[in-house]
DNA sequence: TACATGTAATGAAACGTTTCATGCACGTTG
DNA sequence: CAACGTGCATGAAACGTTTCATTACATGTA
């Protein structure tokens, strides 16, 4: 079907072993011959098969990438970053999507294994241990997006979660508030639970008794209809019981949050102090700008692509580097500018 | 490095051949040399190599998918769509954003053809013309992504924007308002004439004259930036001269344009009436819901992986399809419920 | 007993590269 | 003139599979 390096040969009149150093070192092939070849290559519209390529040389140029979810802007994010370093060297990304499951994330690294990937970036799916070793063994690259440091003998790329709650609520001391709630998810999602304890660490920090100035609004899921029910929650209350500060644990929530409240005649930032999180492009275009804290996203996913690819090119004198980012507090109307 | 099928035989004491066929053909091999085979390989961790798979038998498990850009979420729906579809088949997604630039365009399709994938799924660069017919005869598919039928001998799969426009101006006009404009990035983007084309097309049909019911604010970029100075734009011609309707070329543009009119004391949908395009999650979770026109862009995605792999599976009895899918017209508050 | 039938397993060729030891033709040096 | 580099090109082996013609053996039938 497609021409070969051997019909490439054949037209040009010379072995097979010059056509292949014509492709791969040119500079050892005399000019006229290099031109010969050249002009055969296109001629014959030869594309070289990158099967056999790397069946004989033993190495790829394909690289996984597990995420939870692309279709959360976290991650395509990511993905960009990876795939943009990537792109420059030549490397091509195999895009696959674990949606938290244990079962697909195990049935896509089999596959990744078996594509003989340089490496994969993985997002851990909840609660699964990966078989790092075991992929090792395979001369496989690992390194974990999203999950600090969890092991020396790894590379890592995450976002300081703690300190993005600390950040998000020194704000909101700063500004003289003194009841504050925690709107969020499940505390089992990692993320949560750390951007809790941050605020917990600030209101201590502070010398705020942590019982009677803050209290946690759980919901089911992060969208903006949670966000609404966690508002409707308090509102229960009674109007005069608000907390003057609530931080959500991302935006969604604060937007649908934020709805809520507005609904309800509850003024913004008069009456109630709002922090979102992840400063998605649309916290900004919300009708009250929400203050937010920002992730270096994209450049966690380039990192962690640059990791992966020096962990690949150079093994012998790679370090495993467990890298955290540090988030960034963008004031905006909703917690009063 | 890695161990092969050569030597899970000699463990089990088989033939190549055997095992080969133990992993693509088990009903050929007796149940005892099955099984023996199985804990050859278990024993020893094999893991298939899918270079020298797939250079024997001539034919890869990997789709390549190029998009303008992922973090787009228009696009990253589409992938998930693609990556759900695939997964199902054991096919493998290379992701590409292509930018928009040709010259990436190029450089992908060259890399694909490189991995000799089974096919792509592409969204052309602007104006570029895809070099098809080359690609075919290496025996690759294409599926046009977001293309109506530009050519009967190919898939394409898209949503109809010039219906889409029509759509949300029916619903205004229906409305009863009577003076309108149309916000929009550059007509050069072929989805924003079209949507522009369609809003005209009812226009007439409802028998406005053009000239004096209608008008275009065209801006550089499609976000919520360039909607805040097309309502800026607007309003500069003063108050009285405001259109009652407006129908914006993607949501971010209303997002911004809504912004900034309501800081203007701009009552919507009182004094004017807002629709957008796309139905990001956003558009229902912002302060005042946005009316926009939903496309099944997940389903976009599915249809075209999906037209793929049947052309590549049944080449024989595989008929191109141009497959348009129709938009929807999702009422919320911003043009008065 | 001889023969056909069917089931299992074998072994080697082939896929398209890369790599490397080898060969050849020159020119240079002692 | 012999010996030796140097610069280019060659040809065959190897990578790990799949595939297919062939063989081996057991079972059933005439």
């Amino acid at each position: 079907m497609a021409t070969s390096i051997k019909e490439v040969a054949r037209h040009a009149g010379v072995s097979v072993g010059t056509v292949s150093n014509v492709l791969n070192r040119p500079d050892r092939v005399a000019e006229a011959t290099r031109n010969r070849v050249l002009d055969a290559i296109e001629h014959l519209g030869f594309v070289r098969n990158d099967s056999a390529r790397s069946l004989r040389s033993g190495r790829t140029n394909a690289l996984g990438l597990i995420v939870l979810d692309v279709a959360n802007p976290f991650f395509t994010d990511v993905a960009r970053g990876v795939e943009d370093v990537s792109s420059h060297t030549g490397s091509v990304v195999i895009l696959c999507n674990s949606d938290d499951s244990v079962t697909k994330q195990e049935t896509y690294l089999q596959v990744l294994q078996e594509q003989r990937v340089r490496g994969v970036l993985v997002t851990p799916a909840h609660e699964s241990t990966l078989p790092i070793d075991a992929l090792r063994s395979r001369g496989m690259a690992v390194v974990l997006l999203d999950r600090s440091g969890e092991r020396p003998d790894l590379c890592s790329v995450a976002v300081d979660d703690v300190a993005g709650g600390q950040l998000a609520t020194d704000h909101l001391i700063a500004a003289g508030h003194e009841t504050f709630a925690f709107v969020s998810g499940p505390l089992t999602i990692r993320q949560c639970d750390d951007r809790r304890n941050g605020m917990r660490r600030a209101l201590r920090a502070a010398g705020l008794r942590l019982g009677s100035s803050t209290r946690d609004v759980l919901v089911p899921a992060m969208n903006a209809r949670s966000g609404a029910e966690a508002a409707r929650r308090l509102l229960a209350g009674g109007r005069e019981n608000l907390p003057r500060a609530v931080l959500c644990a991302n935006d969604l929530l604060a937007m649908g949050f934020m709805r809520e409240m507005l609904r309800a005649g509850v003024r913004i930032p008069e009456d109630l102090a709002l922090v979102g999180y992840d400063d998605i492009e649309f916290a900004a275009a919300s009708a009250i700008p929400i203050t937010s804290i920002r992730q270096p996203t994209y450049q966690l996913g380039q990192t962690a692509a640059e990791l992966l690819l020096d962990e690949c090119e150079n093994a012998d004198t790679h370090a495993h580097q467990q890298v955290t980012f540090q988030p960034e507090l963008v004031v905006r109307e909703s917690s009063g500018g």
